[in-house]
DNA sequence: CTGTATCCGACACGATACTG
DNA sequence: CAGTATCGTGTCGGATACAG
Protein backbone atom coordinates (compact mmCIF):
# COMPACT_ATOMS: atom_id res chain seq x y z
CA UNK A 1 0.00 0.00 0.00
CA UNK A 2 2.40 3.09 -1.25
CA UNK A 3 -1.21 4.54 -3.02
CA UNK A 4 -3.70 6.91 -1.45
CA UNK A 5 -6.34 5.39 0.41
CA UNK A 6 -9.30 5.03 -1.38
CA UNK A 7 -12.80 5.40 0.08
CA UNK A 8 -13.87 2.11 -0.52
CA UNK A 9 -10.28 0.59 1.32
CA UNK A 10 -12.60 -2.32 1.78
CA UNK A 11 -13.46 -4.09 -0.81
CA UNK A 12 -14.76 -7.54 -0.44
CA UNK A 13 -13.04 -8.87 -3.74
CA UNK A 14 -9.61 -7.37 -1.48
CA UNK A 15 -7.19 -10.29 -1.43
CA UNK A 16 -6.45 -9.42 2.08
CA UNK A 17 -9.91 -10.45 3.10
CA UNK A 18 -8.62 -13.44 2.84
CA UNK A 19 -6.18 -13.51 5.30
CA UNK A 20 -7.46 -15.00 7.89
CA UNK A 21 -9.19 -18.08 5.64
CA UNK A 22 -6.07 -20.23 6.24
CA UNK A 23 -4.17 -18.25 8.71
CA UNK A 24 -6.93 -16.84 11.45
CA UNK A 25 -7.84 -20.98 12.28
CA UNK A 26 -6.04 -21.77 15.44
CA UNK A 27 -4.32 -25.20 14.54
CA UNK A 28 -4.31 -25.01 10.95
CA UNK A 29 -0.78 -23.47 10.44
CA UNK A 30 0.59 -26.20 12.80
CA UNK A 31 -0.41 -28.72 10.83
CA UNK A 32 0.94 -27.58 7.72
CA UNK A 33 4.73 -26.66 9.42
CA UNK A 34 4.32 -30.28 11.08
CA UNK A 35 3.61 -31.65 7.11
CA UNK A 36 6.61 -29.15 6.01
CA UNK A 37 9.22 -32.86 6.06
CA UNK A 38 6.72 -35.36 5.01
CA UNK A 39 3.53 -36.57 4.34
CA UNK A 40 1.92 -37.67 8.62
CA UNK A 41 -0.69 -40.32 9.66
CA UNK A 42 -3.39 -38.87 11.51
CA UNK A 43 -1.96 -39.95 15.15
CA UNK A 44 1.81 -38.63 14.31
CA UNK A 45 0.21 -35.40 13.82
CA UNK A 46 -2.44 -35.73 16.72
CA UNK A 47 0.39 -36.65 19.14
CA UNK A 48 2.53 -33.74 19.12
CA UNK A 49 -0.68 -31.26 19.27
CA UNK A 50 -1.66 -32.23 22.44
CA UNK A 51 -4.21 -30.40 23.57
CA UNK A 52 -6.33 -30.93 19.97
CA UNK A 53 -9.03 -33.84 20.52
CA UNK A 54 -9.81 -35.93 17.03
CA UNK A 55 -12.87 -33.73 16.28
CA UNK A 56 -10.92 -30.64 16.22
CA UNK A 57 -8.01 -32.01 14.09
CA UNK A 58 -10.34 -33.77 11.83
CA UNK A 59 -12.35 -30.56 10.96
CA UNK A 60 -8.94 -28.77 10.85
CA UNK A 61 -8.17 -31.09 7.93
CA UNK A 62 -11.06 -31.41 6.85
CA UNK A 63 -10.59 -27.28 5.95
CA UNK A 64 -7.09 -28.14 4.48
CA UNK A 65 -7.59 -30.59 2.42
CA UNK A 66 -10.85 -28.20 1.09
CA UNK A 67 -8.62 -25.93 0.30
CA UNK A 68 -6.33 -27.38 -1.48
CA UNK A 69 -3.45 -27.16 1.05
CA UNK A 70 -3.63 -30.96 1.76
CA UNK A 71 -3.99 -34.03 0.65
CA UNK A 72 -5.39 -37.16 1.97
CA UNK A 73 -4.58 -40.88 1.23
CA UNK A 74 -6.49 -43.62 2.51
CA UNK A 75 -4.69 -47.33 2.79
CA UNK A 76 -6.91 -50.20 2.30
CA UNK A 77 -5.17 -52.16 5.20
CA UNK A 78 -5.95 -53.43 8.62
CA UNK A 79 -5.53 -51.28 10.99
CA UNK A 80 -6.73 -48.55 8.89
CA UNK A 81 -3.96 -46.13 7.78
CA UNK A 82 -4.50 -42.77 6.76
CA UNK A 83 -1.41 -40.24 5.11
CA UNK A 84 -1.57 -36.69 4.94
CA UNK A 85 1.09 -34.05 2.71
CA UNK A 86 0.98 -30.71 2.14
CA UNK A 87 0.35 -29.61 -1.95
CA UNK A 88 2.52 -27.20 -3.85
CA UNK A 89 -0.32 -25.09 -2.93
CA UNK A 90 -0.32 -25.81 1.24
CA UNK A 91 3.30 -25.23 0.66
CA UNK A 92 3.24 -21.65 -0.19
CA UNK A 93 2.37 -21.30 3.19
CA UNK A 94 5.20 -21.59 4.96
CA UNK A 95 6.32 -18.62 3.71
CA UNK A 96 3.82 -16.39 5.40
CA UNK A 97 3.31 -18.81 8.40
CA UNK A 98 7.49 -18.57 9.19
CA UNK A 99 7.48 -14.70 8.82
CA UNK A 100 4.68 -14.56 11.43
CA UNK A 101 6.39 -16.91 13.94
CA UNK A 102 9.46 -14.97 13.25
CA UNK A 103 7.78 -12.24 14.55
CA UNK A 104 6.36 -13.81 17.96
CA UNK A 105 9.24 -15.34 18.53
CA UNK A 106 11.14 -11.59 18.56
CA UNK A 107 8.18 -9.08 19.79
CA UNK A 108 5.57 -11.38 21.72
CA UNK A 109 8.01 -10.68 24.87
CA UNK A 110 6.90 -6.85 24.23
CA UNK A 111 3.49 -7.41 23.43
CA UNK A 112 2.71 -9.35 26.94
CA UNK A 113 4.92 -6.87 28.76
CA UNK A 114 2.49 -4.07 27.28
CA UNK A 115 -0.56 -5.86 28.04
CA UNK A 116 0.25 -6.58 31.52
CA UNK A 117 0.71 -2.67 31.66
CA UNK A 118 -2.73 -1.76 30.32
CA UNK A 119 -3.97 -4.57 32.77
CA UNK A 120 -2.64 -4.36 35.75
CA UNK B 1 11.34 -25.87 12.19
CA UNK B 2 14.52 -28.10 10.56
CA UNK B 3 14.25 -29.85 13.73
CA UNK B 4 12.76 -33.37 14.66
CA UNK B 5 9.24 -32.84 15.38
CA UNK B 6 9.41 -33.29 19.50
CA UNK B 7 6.35 -35.24 21.29
CA UNK B 8 5.23 -31.81 23.19
CA UNK B 9 5.48 -29.48 19.90
CA UNK B 10 2.48 -28.01 21.41
CA UNK B 11 3.69 -25.82 24.42
CA UNK B 12 1.65 -22.50 25.45
CA UNK B 13 4.76 -20.38 25.72
CA UNK B 14 5.68 -21.47 22.04
CA UNK B 15 5.67 -18.21 20.28
CA UNK B 16 4.07 -19.96 17.51
CA UNK B 17 0.61 -19.56 19.26
CA UNK B 18 0.61 -15.95 19.71
CA UNK B 19 0.25 -15.76 16.03
CA UNK B 20 -3.65 -15.55 15.75
CA UNK B 21 -3.40 -13.12 19.40
CA UNK B 22 -3.18 -10.12 16.29
CA UNK B 23 -3.03 -11.47 13.07
CA UNK B 24 -6.26 -13.64 13.47
CA UNK B 25 -8.27 -10.43 14.58
CA UNK B 26 -10.49 -9.53 11.73
CA UNK B 27 -9.80 -5.53 11.68
CA UNK B 28 -6.68 -5.56 13.15
CA UNK B 29 -4.63 -6.41 10.17
CA UNK B 30 -6.58 -3.75 8.18
CA UNK B 31 -5.81 -0.88 11.03
CA UNK B 32 -2.29 -1.53 11.05
CA UNK B 33 -2.43 -1.03 7.57
CA UNK B 34 -4.32 1.56 7.12
CA UNK B 35 -1.98 3.40 10.08
CA UNK B 36 1.51 3.38 7.98
CA UNK B 37 1.56 6.06 6.33
CA UNK B 38 1.12 8.07 9.53
CA UNK B 39 -1.92 9.08 12.19
CA UNK B 40 -5.87 8.81 12.03
CA UNK B 41 -8.73 9.82 13.27
CA UNK B 42 -11.59 7.46 14.41
CA UNK B 43 -13.75 8.46 11.21
CA UNK B 44 -10.71 8.36 9.10
CA UNK B 45 -10.18 4.66 9.66
CA UNK B 46 -13.89 3.95 10.03
CA UNK B 47 -14.57 5.40 6.67
CA UNK B 48 -12.35 2.71 3.93
CA UNK B 49 -13.17 0.26 6.12
CA UNK B 50 -17.04 0.74 5.51
CA UNK B 51 -18.57 -2.31 6.50
CA UNK B 52 -17.07 -2.10 10.34
CA UNK B 53 -19.15 -0.64 13.21
CA UNK B 54 -18.34 1.74 15.34
CA UNK B 55 -18.55 -0.82 18.54
CA UNK B 56 -15.95 -2.83 16.51
CA UNK B 57 -13.82 -0.72 15.33
CA UNK B 58 -13.39 1.06 19.19
CA UNK B 59 -13.17 -2.74 20.18
CA UNK B 60 -10.72 -3.36 17.61
CA UNK B 61 -8.41 -0.25 18.50
CA UNK B 62 -8.86 -0.75 22.08
CA UNK B 63 -7.18 -4.18 21.82
CA UNK B 64 -4.74 -3.14 19.45
CA UNK B 65 -3.33 -0.37 22.05
CA UNK B 66 -3.34 -3.31 24.76
CA UNK B 67 -0.76 -4.70 23.15
CA UNK B 68 1.28 -1.78 22.55
CA UNK B 69 0.87 -1.57 18.60
CA UNK B 70 -1.33 1.65 18.69
CA UNK B 71 -0.46 5.05 20.63
CA UNK B 72 -4.49 6.85 21.47
CA UNK B 73 -4.41 10.18 21.94
CA UNK B 74 -7.28 13.12 22.72
CA UNK B 75 -7.42 16.46 21.90
CA UNK B 76 -9.60 18.57 24.15
CA UNK B 77 -11.32 20.01 21.81
CA UNK B 78 -14.79 20.61 20.52
CA UNK B 79 -15.67 18.92 18.19
CA UNK B 80 -13.82 16.21 20.50
CA UNK B 81 -10.45 14.60 18.14
CA UNK B 82 -9.13 11.38 18.56
CA UNK B 83 -5.97 10.19 17.18
CA UNK B 84 -4.52 7.01 16.64
CA UNK B 85 -0.82 5.96 15.31
CA UNK B 86 0.86 3.20 15.33
CA UNK B 87 3.69 2.81 17.61
CA UNK B 88 7.22 1.56 16.92
CA UNK B 89 6.02 -2.55 18.05
CA UNK B 90 3.16 -1.84 16.08
CA UNK B 91 5.46 -1.27 12.71
CA UNK B 92 6.71 -5.03 13.84
CA UNK B 93 3.77 -6.19 12.11
CA UNK B 94 4.01 -4.79 8.97
CA UNK B 95 6.16 -7.46 7.42
CA UNK B 96 4.28 -10.36 8.34
CA UNK B 97 0.69 -8.55 7.20
CA UNK B 98 2.47 -7.84 3.70
CA UNK B 99 3.54 -11.32 3.56
CA UNK B 100 -0.03 -12.45 4.36
CA UNK B 101 -1.03 -10.08 2.07
CA UNK B 102 1.79 -11.08 -0.48
CA UNK B 103 0.64 -14.30 -0.61
CA UNK B 104 -3.48 -14.04 -0.82
CA UNK B 105 -2.80 -11.93 -3.85
CA UNK B 106 -0.28 -14.50 -5.27
CA UNK B 107 -2.85 -18.13 -4.25
CA UNK B 108 -6.12 -16.95 -3.56
CA UNK B 109 -7.05 -17.87 -6.77
CA UNK B 110 -5.96 -21.18 -6.58
CA UNK B 111 -7.49 -21.95 -2.93
CA UNK B 112 -10.92 -20.53 -4.16
CA UNK B 113 -10.66 -22.95 -7.18
CA UNK B 114 -10.11 -25.89 -5.00
CA UNK B 115 -12.69 -25.03 -2.94
CA UNK B 116 -15.29 -24.99 -5.42
CA UNK B 117 -14.21 -27.86 -6.92
CA UNK B 118 -14.46 -29.72 -3.26
CA UNK B 119 -18.03 -27.89 -2.61
CA UNK B 120 -19.52 -28.94 -6.28
C1' DC C 1 -16.94 13.56 16.16
C1' DT C 2 -16.08 9.66 19.02
C1' DG C 3 -17.67 6.75 20.97
C1' DT C 4 -21.31 3.39 24.71
C1' DA C 5 -25.07 0.27 25.76
C1' DT C 6 -27.86 -3.78 24.60
C1' DC C 7 -29.12 -7.59 22.40
C1' DC C 8 -28.40 -11.32 19.34
C1' DG C 9 -26.89 -15.04 16.07
C1' DA C 10 -23.19 -17.74 14.20
C1' DC C 11 -19.56 -20.41 14.72
C1' DA C 12 -15.18 -22.16 16.53
C1' DC C 13 -13.61 -24.90 19.95
C1' DG C 14 -13.83 -28.45 23.37
C1' DA C 15 -15.53 -32.58 26.46
C1' DT C 16 -17.23 -36.91 26.16
C1' DA C 17 -18.71 -41.13 24.34
C1' DC C 18 -18.77 -44.35 20.75
C1' DT C 19 -17.35 -47.14 16.08
C1' DG C 20 -15.65 -49.87 11.70
C1' DC D 1 -5.95 -46.55 13.79
C1' DA D 2 -8.80 -42.98 12.35
C1' DG D 3 -12.23 -41.20 12.90
C1' DT D 4 -17.98 -39.86 13.99
C1' DA D 5 -21.86 -38.27 16.97
C1' DT D 6 -23.69 -35.12 20.45
C1' DC D 7 -23.84 -31.55 23.25
C1' DG D 8 -22.30 -27.54 25.62
C1' DT D 9 -19.75 -23.06 26.02
C1' DG D 10 -17.62 -18.78 24.98
C1' DT D 11 -16.31 -15.32 22.00
C1' DC D 12 -16.48 -12.50 17.94
C1' DG D 13 -18.79 -9.79 15.03
C1' DG D 14 -22.93 -7.22 13.82
C1' DA D 15 -27.55 -4.48 14.24
C1' DT D 16 -29.52 -0.90 16.48
C1' DA D 17 -30.09 2.84 19.47
C1' DC D 18 -28.26 6.41 22.21
C1' DA D 19 -24.76 10.02 24.42
C1' DG D 20 -21.07 13.52 25.79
Amino acid sequence: MTQPIPDDFFDPACPSSAMPIRVGEKWGGMVVVLLEKGPLRFTELKRPMRAVTSKVLTETLRSLERDGMVTRTAYAEVPPRVEYELTDLGRTLLGPIQACRDWATANLPALLEARAGWDG
